[in-house]
DNA sequence: AACCAGGGAAGAT
DNA sequence: ATCTTCCATGGT
């Protein structure tokens, strides 16, 4: 990696791609456009363009998305660690371009509760109306809120961005935050006590405090078992209806490179249905 | 334990 | 073309 002006340039394709990136169920705030990706975070943005030779990032933070894009970790050693765990040769093959993302929590707490029983296009849809009701005008995009931002919505206006009746669940959740509830102490905690923890917010199950411990805290140490998930550990594993024992069986197979593994047999069996 | 609560995509008929 | 299922969580 190496960064002119106010751009990142990544050579090591292996691992760096940024449709495996930003497809593998992460984040809802970004699209196409051309040959190049725009994605946002938080008020940041950035803009993603992969020639034959390299990956060029462009932003005026270019240090927030350094962090962002994980680039001081080395895939290449979760990879070899993983690669001789079940399942795990054809999911890196498939998708060894993937990074886990380091996004802001807050914004992963709100987002992954309107992902609950829903499809990525209405999530997209739902979280890109909440910025532009309430987010920075930020030129040509908005602002995820912040939570001060939020503070003046209700369980009504939640509904008429159209998050059905999950309005209720954010609605919660905001009035809980806002009284103090501490999403900083997360990041002291191991993965199961964190996910616990993380059910105290209306509308965090165990599923969705596993995305927001994976993509908002980086925490390795969990397995989100979502509809996919579940047809993979189905398949290849167990023929199951138990989840938290899918789980479990999951973290105690891949370890504490758990949320790795999900990412790529997420991708892997998202992309190919097969 | 079994059901329902937006809404829209995907699957089944 | 139209009907049914699916999706995670919380509440009844």
């Amino acid at each position: 990696m190496e960064i002119k002006n106010n751009t990142i340039i990544i050579k090591n394709l292996e691992s760096f791609n940024i449709k495996q990136i930003l497809e593998c169920g992460q984040i809802f705030r970004f699209y196409q456009q051309g040959d190049k990706y725009c994605v946002f975070s938080l008020d940041k943005t950035c803009e993603v363009t992969t020639f034959a030779d390299r990956v060029e990032i462009y932003s005026s933070d270019i240090d927030y998305f350094v962090n962002f894009f994980d680039l001081t970790r080395n895939y290449e050693t979760i990879k070899k660690e993983l690669i001789n765990l079940p399942y795990m040769q054809d999911a890196i093959n498939f998708g060894g371009g993937i990074r886990i993302l380091n996004q802001n929590n807050f914004e992963m707490i709100i987002s992954f509760i309107i992902s609950s029983n829903n499809r990525i296009p209405r999530i997209k849809a739902i979280i890109e109306r909440l910025c532009a009701k309430l987010g920075k005008n930020c030129g040509n995009y908005y602002a995820f809120p912040t939570l001060k931002q939020l503070s003046v919505a209700d369980e009504a206006f939640f509904t008429e961005i159209g998050a059905g009746y999950r309005a209720k669940y954010l609605y919660q959740t905001c009035k809980k935050l806002i009284e103090g509830f501490d999403i900083n102490v997360v990041n002291e905690m191991t993965g199961e006590q964190a996910n616990k923890y993380l059910q105290n917010l209306c509308g965090v199950g165990s599923k969705v405090a596993d995305c927001i411990l994976l993509f908002g805290y980086h925490k390795a140490d969990v397995f989100p078992v979502d509809t996919w998930i579940k047809k993979v550990y189905q398949q290849y594993f167990i023929n199951s209806t138990d989840t938290k024992q899918m789980r479990a069986n999951l973290i105690g197979t891949y370890k504490n490179l758990s949320g790795y593994a999900q990412q790529y047999l997420f991708y892997f069996k998202r992309e190919l249905k097969e």
